[in-house]
DNA sequence: ATGGTCGTTTGACGA
């Protein structure tokens, strides 16, 4: 299997992209954030036309989130678990996907340490981790994956010394995204890429991508079984590459490849 | 080069 995730940044403005890379790639599965649509707008026929079932989960001008599938999808779900605070933001999908517990998540940005949308990030993460409590067993196949908006580690940063007082590097960000792991999920990207200087999202401004200046914030964390099963974990930032009249979102697809 | 980029929108705002 073909497992993919990518914040592509308003999928109407994407659109081209996005088919040309399913036509290219062929995953089994494409999770998607920022899709920027409301639900009525979202082209599910134009997916099912390339054999995938979709889940959308929008709400118009800001976020959105999406499940792309041809190897079945069951059990769709919208936000967090019945017990834990709804999220007035659409920002989190899950569906069952040939036998893989999906999530798409685009984790709040926190704007700043001081600002309200920070602490909206950390309960946020807090509940994601509820959420798999209540729905999941880490011995399941997991995969969730989406924009976290956190750099697990400096590794992860091009410049550590630029981002100290910033969000996304915050100790208390990564003590969530630590809790995950503590629930059993795995960055299986890191499991294969131990190096530095790997990154899936740059700036748009400033040519920090030509600079090589990014960090990696789009993860696939999976459980250990997936984990277990990968093959291949790889960033495709090619596709931050593009001219002006098709232009790239400011993330990169990330996808593994499972044998089974 | 005292700015720099996108996408939402048509004036800023969020990222």
């Amino acid at each position: 299997m073909l497992l993919a995730t990518w914040n592509v940044n308003s999928l109407n403005a994407r659109l081209s992209r996005v088919e040309r890379w399913l036509a290219n790639f062929h995953p089994d599965v494409l999770c998607l954030q920022e899709t920027k649509l409301a639900d009525d707008a979202f082209p599910a026929l134009t997916f099912e036309a390339l054999g995938y079932e979709t889940f959308h989960h929008g709400e118009g001008r800001w976020n959105g989130v999406a499940i792309l599938s041809r190897v079945g999808l069951e059990d769709p779900q919208a936000g967090f678990a019945a017990g834990d605070e709804p999220d007035p933001d659409a920002r989190v999908a899950w569906a069952t996907c040939g036998g893989v517990r999906m999530a798409t998540c685009y984790v709040p940005n926190g704007r700043s340490l001081d600002h309200d949308h920070y602490h909206y990030k950390l309960s946020w993460l807090d509940r994601l981790r509820s959420t798999l409590d209540r729905t999941c067993e880490a011995s399941d196949d997991i995969v969730v994956c989406g924009d976290f908006n956190v750099a697990p580690a400096d590794i992860d940063v091009h410049d550590p010394t630029r981002f100290e007082g910033s969000t996304h590097v915050s100790a208390a960000e990564r003590d969530r995204l630590a809790a995950l792991v503590d629930w059993g999920l795995v960055d299986v990207f890191r499991e294969h890429h131990p190096e530095d200087g790997l990154f899936s999202w740059w700036d748009y401004r400033g040519g920090a991508f030509h600079k090589r200046e990014g960090m990696r914030i789009d993860l696939m964390m999976v459980s250990r079984s997936m984990a277990d099963a990968t093959s291949a974990v790889l960033i495709d930032r090619n596709e931050r590459k593009g001219p002006k009249n098709d232009p790239p979102s400011d993330h990169a697809p990330v996808f593994m490849i499972v044998e089974r």
